[in-house]
DNA sequence: CGAATCTTTGAACTGAGTCAATTAAAGTGG
DNA sequence: CCACTTTAATTGACTCAGTTCAAAGATTCG
């Protein structure tokens, strides 16, 4: 789809070290720097490098993996009775992937590569066992599993928003606020997914994706060129995201215009 | 609201042995009868009693306790910015709350009784102790978080019907799944929650879900009085569920009607 | 350069939200 | 125990936002 290198690798990436990777590198790009140590450094992982439209994970395959994003975007993925492909979520740099096999023999959802990424490839049986003896790989489970459920709990409140224009609104806010988390910039932002994506992930029509992200031009609060996204007026953006059901909206929009 | 007992009680409940109950209790209410054994015998866990409205874990908390619903039912709620209560999803009997707390200080969403119930209270720091040791309790914390993020992953699918009478229908009938496997009857349900409370988990205004229902029972699929539902055309229901974004919602009703 | 996909825009229709009013149920207090 | 109050649920009318269908640009890839 597009080969371009992500702009969410970090400076210390693989290679070097061959295809392999510490469980300290892991505690970093997972956010859990402070616990890593030399206990840590002594286990190691593979890494794997998955192309862009690559299936990393197929719905239904036997869980035997977690994975790390180490760099690169995935998307997460249900095929319905239907054949309609529900998104379910977006995962970049720092974000664990596979999570909903645990304590089940299967995946539910899949995992493909928006682009050209690399995973962590750390095998669930080895992570419970290190886990017993080293807290820091306990914690990194516990934490992967909450925040996890933090941002379906995101998705939630996004896929409630009464207007698409709202819900495309804290799509953008949410996107932004994980790239700020990883030290990125929160005024440019690129869309590593297609609109067709963003719509299924927001339960609405393509169609209106792109008329939402127009109209948020016109609004004055993003400008949109291709796949980049820049946050002009971040306060409109935030004001517009509060209305939720019961409120018109458009008291908002007089107030963005 | 409503103080008659739920029908999910367990016959073999609290009151016997005070207000405790074992690890191999709290195994087979979990579902996983198979991994109780002496070692969990011995461990022991409080009951707590949370009276109907009550709220069991405030939004903000400090994460210490899982809680296991033993008999009842509740609601994981969020309150956004302008105050309105976004239902998360509905626990009952065999349901663990405050998952959302794993791996970090604070609870993102509370719980709130939605009549009188029963949960089985789990000191985080305790069950992990005892997770290293005893991979029954290992195994049922991790079945717990995975089970949540598949129940999460439903509720996406449901929010992303593109009518919503497909939501409700689908609501409805994931609902009787859920009942079913605990062993009860999948024709007859008890709503134990409000309109308002389905609306805000569905995504959709409360009227739209009163509107939704009556229209399930002119198709011939339900039948509803108060809070208790009928399944009485299954299939039809079936049908109904399916339709997903990209057909048109007339096409299932001529096959109902 | 052409094929395929992604994206945008337009037009028509309709389903769902909002407002409003009525009925029903449940909880309160005399 | 029954009037009274409050909250929940249903139904109607109206309007508008979003879906669907259709077609035209734009971009990517072979």
């Amino acid at each position: 789809m597009q080969g371009t290198p992500s702009p969410y690798c970090l400076p210390e990436l693989p290679k070097a070290r061959g295809l392999r990777c510490t469980a300290s590198d892991v505690l970093h790009w997972a956010g859990l720097p402070q616990l890593a140590s030399a206990q840590t450094d002594a286990v190691g992982f593979a890494l794997r490098r998955v192309l862009a439209e690559q299936t990393l994970l197929h719905e239904g395959q036997a869980f035997e993996n977690l994975y790390l994003v180490c760099c690169g975007s995935f998307k997460d993925v249900q095929i319905d009775i239907e054949g309609y492909e529900q998104v379910l979520g977006f995962a970049i740099h720092g974000d664990v992937l596979g999570l909903d096999g645990l304590g089940r023999d299967r995946h539910a959802s899949g995992a493909v590569a928006l682009e050209d990424s690399t995973v962590v490839v750390m095998p669930f049986a080895e992570l419970r066992m290190h886990s017993h003896g080293c807290a820091a790989l306990e914690r990194l489970l516990h934490q992967a599993a909450g925040t996890e459920l933090l941002r379906r709990a995101d998705t939630q409140y996004l896929m409630s928003a009464p207007s698409s224009e709202v819900r495309v609104a804290r799509f953008v806010l949410q996107l932004a606020q994980r790239q700020r988390a990883l030290g990125h910039s929160e005024r440019r932002l690129r869309l590593f997914m297609t609109r067709r994506d963003i719509a299924s992930y927001l339960g609405v029509a393509h169609e209106t994706v792109s008329r939402a992200l127009t109209a948020l031009v016109q609004d004055g609060c993003i400008a949109v060129s291709h796949r980049d996204i820049e946050i002009v007026d971040e306060p409109a953006l935030r004001e517009l995201q509060r209305m939720t059901r019961g409120r018109t909206p458009r008291e908002g929009h007089a107030l963005a215009a």
